[in-house]
DNA sequence: GTTCATTACGGATTCCGTAAGGATG
DNA sequence: CATCCTTACGGAATCCGTAATGAAC
């Protein structure tokens, strides 16, 4: 058994057993990839693919417990190189995150620009994508960390850690009628044709959950990735613009208004999620305390040792978080 | 980085730094342990091992958290073996267990004749040794399972598995004055030399509490690991035998008079101690519950799936153990 | 007919054992 | 001086890539 061969099995599992496609991810030719499989196969005494003709057309269940195996295996691999870069030079170094429009654009800069102050020989290395591509990414292993609001909890083996909570802003145009609106409430806001984010995406299921409780059904002009498109539609009078109060720039958004809807809708948790027992670098604890200053090392290591999701939640209960 | 370099770092330090040992135990050469572990060192960047001259002499810090991941790594490449196993054959296979002479003698007899009659095709492997060698055993991989009363706690690994209580006897020749006492107390069995296991044995530990409680020194004739030893001293009059209740076969010992006394000493609770994440084959599942029934198989995922050992022991806090 | 995995084969690399060298205690 | 690790080197095994083969959709 070698780790080429689980880190094989692992991967052509995960190109849905296309052995071409993941020769060609992995830069090796197909047929290498083949033989070390069935080295393996023949090693344990069974196929972990089953195969029709010269396909692969599935896991066998042995496979799917190996496979899942390997993966852990793999993930400590990466741990053995990232504790021994913590020891050749805490200072240099990788830091690869994956994370959202609205975190990227928003959150995360003046952290971003703070981290390289204190590490400017640590590369960083960010990723945008949905939330559940982002998940994948920090579950998979591709990503050291992951920030986002949804999605996270879809992935067994992330730890999930809250950083902070925040609330929406209904932007218009200066000239709009709701300004004159004495105290916004959700079912003045569902007459007017709503500029949102699309589902999955920050923190829209906590706005629908909201409309859908008092029996509205706002019309959705248009729904978008992130708050720049948002915006922009807003100012052609497409819709009422709801978005991340965090979005909204008083100067850079001058010709809008915004208009607190915190008392409209429950308030959403970013996240920062975790592979599980990875091992963290000391940079990795800095960087999480600048976006999270709550969250400290010891705070951290505490929560990574727990097993499960539950007692994750609770050791946070009664931890404040900072609102945006 | 590959397999056999973690390998031989995790057996090069579980030799104590003697490489040529390693080399020998591993049936290989000495000078290939030591050029992979070069490349392993030179492919993290950092020395595993510290040297003088041409000495290991001390394991660097980062080294000591390499190594233990790469235990992880080989734990779980065992599992892999032990998953392809089992989906080859369930009834084919190895079962090693390590124990000490009171469960190998007593205990385990029945359990093996009946487990040798559903699973006439696995090999069973049983070590008899100390309860810290048993633990270290199981704790290291040597063997599949550990049964002993005692130093299973010492290893952070094993999750205890309670299997059953039981309580002592107090062995004496048919004409000892003992026997005419109406209720056998701690302050009456001090009078006499006790003959009893060596410290570190079968719930010797919970003997010493009873005494020390009442603030009794009684004097210790003899002390042995077996109560085979134990029976052989009583009947040559040397003192009073404090057994385990099992250890005295009516038939057998019929030369001998057995006094309870489990109104005197705590209960001792034998236990398995399984490698915590360890992949179980079915048949050890089986074994598990042939020799503690209520351990049944969701009973023992559920024990293995827990993190801490407090929250294992809460978890059979209300499960009734048999007494032996 | 295209896609895709297996088999065959040759070159390069890696691995492993023996033998010699040098440091430690 | 006995023990022990490192270096050097040669043979064996392994790995990897190209090319050819054959099955599946």
């Amino acid at each position: 058994m070698k780790l080429q061969q689980l880190r094989y099995i692992w991967e052509v599992a995960r190109h849905k057993l296309n052995v071409s496609a993941t020769a060609d991810s992995l830069f090796t030719s197909q047929p290498g990839i083949s033989k070390q499989i069935k080295l393996l196969e023949d090693e344990l005494g069974i196929p972990i693919f089953a195969r029709s003709g010269k396909h692969l057309t599935a896991v066998t269940p042995a496979g799917k417990k190996i496979i899942q195996v390997a993966g852990e295996i793999l993930d400590r691999t990466h741990d053995i190189k990232a504790i021994a870069q913590e020891y050749v030079d805490n200072k240099v170094g990788s830091l690869s995150l994956a994370t959202t429009h609205t975190q990227a654009r928003y959150a995360l800069p003046a952290v971003v620009r703070e981290f390289m102050r204190l590490y400017p020989a640590i590369k960083l290395n960010m990723h945008q994508g949905t939330p559940m591509q982002i998940a994948e990414m920090a579950s998979r292993g591709a990503v050291d960390l992951a920030i986002a609001t949804e999605a996270m909890e879809l992935f067994d083996n992330l730890v999930m850690l809250p950083c902070y909570q925040w609330n929406r802003a209904v932007l218009v145009p200066h000239e709009h009628p709701l300004i004159q609106c004495p105290r916004l409430s959700l079912e003045v806001l569902a007459k007017y044709p709503i500029v949102t984010y699309v589902f999955g995406f920050t923190g829209r299921s906590e706005l629908d959950r909201a409309f859908e409780q008092r029996r509205l059904r706002p019309q959705l002009a248009l729904t978008a990735v992130d708050a720049d498109v948002i915006k922009t539609y807003v100012r052609l009078g497409l819709g009422v613009g709801i978005v991340a109060r965090m979005a909204y720039d008083p100067v850079a958004d001058g010709d809008l208004v915004a208009l607190d809807a915190s008392h409209l809708f429950g308030r959403s948790i970013t996240k920062i999620g975790l592979r599980r027992d990875m091992f963290l670098r000391g940079f990795l604890y800095d960087f999480i305390q600048l976006f999270a200053p709550h969250l400290t090392r010891d705070l951290v290591d505490h929560a990574m040792a727990l097993r499960d999701r539950r007692a994750v939640e609770s050791l946070f209960e009664k931890v404040p978080l900072p609102v945006h």
